[in-house]
DNA sequence: CTGAAAGCGCTTACAG
DNA sequence: CTGAAAGCGCTTACAG
């Protein structure tokens, strides 16, 4: 049988009020009366009942962290960036993929097992702004990812229009004129497609170059196999780019792979584009050119946002926090 | 303020018996009383306190799964195959990533935040046998990965001598005969290496090619740098290799872009083969052949380990499973 | 600086 | 089929 508070009491001639005391590190505890209450609890192996305490605390010390899938590597990168960030705060992270789908959004949002986390950060992908602020559960949440919409709740991102702008100019200034955009996305959920699209739009606009929405490729999906099909399409359809600017890199390996299919090269026939800097880019031929936002830093705002709103006397507005992120010039482009 | 069993039972005008038999589903209670009970908790929204109920039957619905990285798409892949089977099971997944550091592992063996889960998936790097066995913890606890000892608990893996066997035999079937090995590891832990090289001896030794040590390239990390670095040390030694058998995937792809900034051709000139089948590795240029360890059932071998230790009577020693594989045979050899 | 006691919200023998 | 009550292991006003 594990041993209880009770136990080491007893043990040590004192109450488990100052068992407590010496547990949680409160001061006013006599030095010799401390001393051999850490020799009992080390004698007995005691360890806290995290339950228990939680019971009576209201607090668990673990937090949820909801992404749509963990097998994308954004995602991945981004999990363990906010698992560091966690255990500076001595937090677990609970881990939850929602698979991007509307019924697990919601119940995610409701609070899968609130009664287990004392916060959540969720990279919602269906869910819009009036449905997250309609949520059940009354724990923090801070949302990670591209929103159009403003204030359901504290929300961290980085400047996504900006970012598409600048790798598009990158292209231009590369002296690349048919650029074709790969990932566009109708979906109400689709604020980082929109966003994307609009700093490249932007940037055309800036150089004189006119729009042509037939090299606007859409993907429902963002893994490799749908910027293959969708670059197969494009081709299919007779457009011929000189640059592809994917949406984001797992669309632009799988968009090279359908180049070398047809036997383009990247980057003398086409150049290629992505965003998200993942680890894949840096080793795959040719290594890409990407968007590369600071994963670090939008872990570490997320949790900071999480302790803000989970101290004491924790109000007001949402916050709006943007993370940086710079361009990563590779072999692709 | 969070409405509880007693809010609910005074309300039905029962006692919290019969709330509580009506939340866990239990026979016997009257249809009416049952349904008096199940509209006032509808009325209330009431939701069981998961802590309270943890703490008085022990069990929390959680279970743990600690990985070396998330970032290293194996693993990324495989939470992904845990959660999906864990879901089967009503758990939910706390996920643990430990580096591979020996300190970080043995926190997790001895229980982090025992209190909070019901069992320990687990796949270790630089623990031994019997450092495992000496546990402080005693939750059921499922090892995954290769090992050369047996028994500190229940165990899956796949059959490695065997698929490395198979893997370098395809190697020598089309034509090679200068076949390297990249990945090799003396520390402890790479019982993964370890098993892999004696498969890939096997397989030489079985068609009557001399071992040359010299074609062995060690790598202490499996990331693509380790893989790209332990190929352009092995070029720069002079050997000649017509062929790699690398111990993982993401050492190929690291490997494959090392050969190519050699100028060398994948298959052309050397031919490449990796171990995991990954995603990145059915898109990469040229696609990898691999060795397809059987994620899903490993993942739901494991789960139902955990389950059978934590049902009622559980004992017996430990399991040790095998889940299948196959060779996944692509454009890189 | 320390103790006795209530209570967090459940589950479950024990009685009826 | 249902109820009254104990107890899981903590924390924390309240007293001293």
């Amino acid at each position: 049988m594990r041993n209880r508070l009770k136990d080491v009491a007893e043990r040590a001639g004192v109450s488990v009020k100052t068992v407590s005391n010496v547990v949680n590190g409160y001061a006013h505890v006599r030095p010799e009366t401390r001393a051999r209450v850490e020799a009992v609890i080390a004698e007995l192996n005691y360890r806290p009942n995290l339950t228990a305490r939680s019971l009576r605390t209201g607090r668990t010390g673990v937090i949820a962290l909801a992404v749509p899938e963990l097998d994308i590597p954004y995602f991945a990168e981004l999990v363990r960036h906010v698992v560091d960030a966690a255990a500076a705060h001595d937090w677990t992270v609970l881990i939850d993929q929602t698979g991007g789908s509307p019924d697990r959004e919601r119940i995610v949002a409701d609070g899968i097992r609130d009664q287990l986390i004392d916060g959540l950060i969720f990279s919602p992908l269906a869910l819009t702004g009036a449905e997250l602020a309609r949520r059940a559960d009354t724990r923090p949440m801070v949302l990670l990812g591209e929103r159009d919409d403003h204030g359901p709740a504290d929300h961290v991102a980085v400047d996504n229009v900006a970012a598409a702008r600048e790798i598009t100019a990158h292209l231009i200034a590369s002296g690349r004129r048919r650029i074709a955009a790969i990932g566009a996305q109708r979906a109400t959920s689709g604020a980082s497609a929109r966003m994307r699209l609009t700093g490249y739009k932007e940037a055309l606009a800036a150089a004189r170059i006119r729009f042509d929405p037939r090299r606007v490729a859409a993907a429902a999906n963002w893994h490799r196999a749908d910027g293959a099909a969708a670059v197969r399409k494009l081709l299919d359809s007779g457009v011929r780019p000189d640059a592809l600017f994917c949406f984001n890199d797992t669309l632009a390996l799988g968009a090279m792979r359908a180049l070398h299919e047809r036997g383009l090269r990247v980057p003398d026939d086409v150049a290629v584009v992505g965003f998200d800097d993942i680890e894949d880019g840096r080793f795959s031929t040719p290594t890409l050119t990407t968007v590369a936002p600071d994963k670090e830093e939008i872990a570490r705002l997320a949790v900071e946002l999480l302790a803000k709103r989970l101290a004491p006397g924790a109000d007001g507005a949402p916050a709006e926090l943007t993370a940086g992120h710079r361009l990563e010039l590779r072999e692709s482009a």
